[in-house]
DNA sequence: TGTACATCAGTGAACGCGCGTTCACTGATGTAC
DNA sequence: TGTACATCAGTGAACGCGCGTTCACTGATGTAC
């Protein structure tokens, strides 16, 4: 049946979120189309009438993500130190829902669509500014380049987190990474 | 028909090297048993004499790219400064069929079997380790720290080096990991 | 060393399942008067 | 404001394809004598 236009922009919206909750979960391709629209509450024919297809969706959730949502971006807001010390948290690690989209998606995305790779794309260069304001240097250069690895550095070291079976190794790489970056 | 033992051992080597390099150019839902065994030189059904299952091989061909060919380490040989030259290289960057497996299968793994996390994890602890020796510090724990910092920042800035869209941004995440690694 | 037979790696057809995608139909929405 | 109709979001069955996996068969290897 027809459902109200507002209705409409909020299915949309949830389809958005529960898509990248999940992609981040089980990666893109551990997804399946019908998954992500029952967990919006739909089946999954209707998600034709929202996408052009399952890469489409990828995008446009990537996208969703990104977009900050009042303006302001958590580099900004906090400065890149408190910024690292929640990413390289035990939390961040474990919640992979939630996580970040290069630490979670990384490798998947090297081989993604022109679209997700943009989008990704774009976020760097705004997170690696964000973090240039705040980052420690001298010289502009100096500030640019600290925030470039230490960038590199927490979505690396989150990634090996990740990986480790061995819980030790995995807070040893988060708590140094943490504290290389600080000094 | 059956074929000699030696040429057994052959085909087995020649089924893992290819699907290691395919696996890390295309990622492990990117390629089907069947193209792996093809470029192998060999037809589909021979695969379960061979591995268990998809999951197997994939374990399988993670530990035989990691385990050191004559017993010496890239890192032990060279020491972490060279290494880090050679990694954060375009061409390692573009070479994503011969590349590090964190960098090229890293957010995969995450999700992937406990043996293949294990070999990683074993990977990782040798890598740490070897970097250690070479790793800018005064005391051993200076040392350890910057291994660890360096090497997940050396993962990170490839991941993004291959994401990013815009040449430019790519060359430069690379040139400014390298310099600040070095610092 | 030579012969006869058992072994077993490889082949290619086939199976069953799940995926992305399509489509005829339903019925609530929203518009025209 | 109320009514009649056109629109279109959602449903669920269905399609077609490709994947991981299995298996009966083939014929070269390797062993027993």
């Amino acid at each position: 049946m027809k459902i109200s236009r507002e209705q409409v922009a909020k299915n949309r919206e949830t389809i958005l979120k529960e898509a990248s909750r999940l992609f981040r979960e089980r990666g893109f391709d551990g997804v399946t189309v019908a998954e992500v629209m029952t967990a919006a509450g739909l089946t999954h024919g209707a998600f034709y009438g929202y996408f052009d297809s399952k890469e489409d969706l990828i995008a446009q959730a990537a996208n969703h993500v990104l977009t900050p949502k009042d303006g302001v971006r958590g580099a900004d807001r906090v400065g890149m130190a408190i910024y690292a010390d929640n990413y390289l948290s035990a939390a961040h690690r474990d919640e992979l829902g939630d996580a970040c989209l290069f630490s979670s998606l990384g490798t998947e995305a090297v081989r993604g669509s022109g679209d997700l790779r943009h989008a990704l794309t774009e976020s760097l260069r705004g997170q690696i500014d964000s973090f240039s304001s705040s980052a420690p240097g001298k010289t502009a250069e100096e500030k640019r380049r600290a925030a470039i690895g230490s960038w590199s550095a927490m979505i690396g070291a989150v990634i090996l987190a990740r990986i480790a079976d061995d819980p030790a190794l995995s807070d040893e790489v988060l708590r140094e990474t943490r504290a290389w970056i600080g000094a």
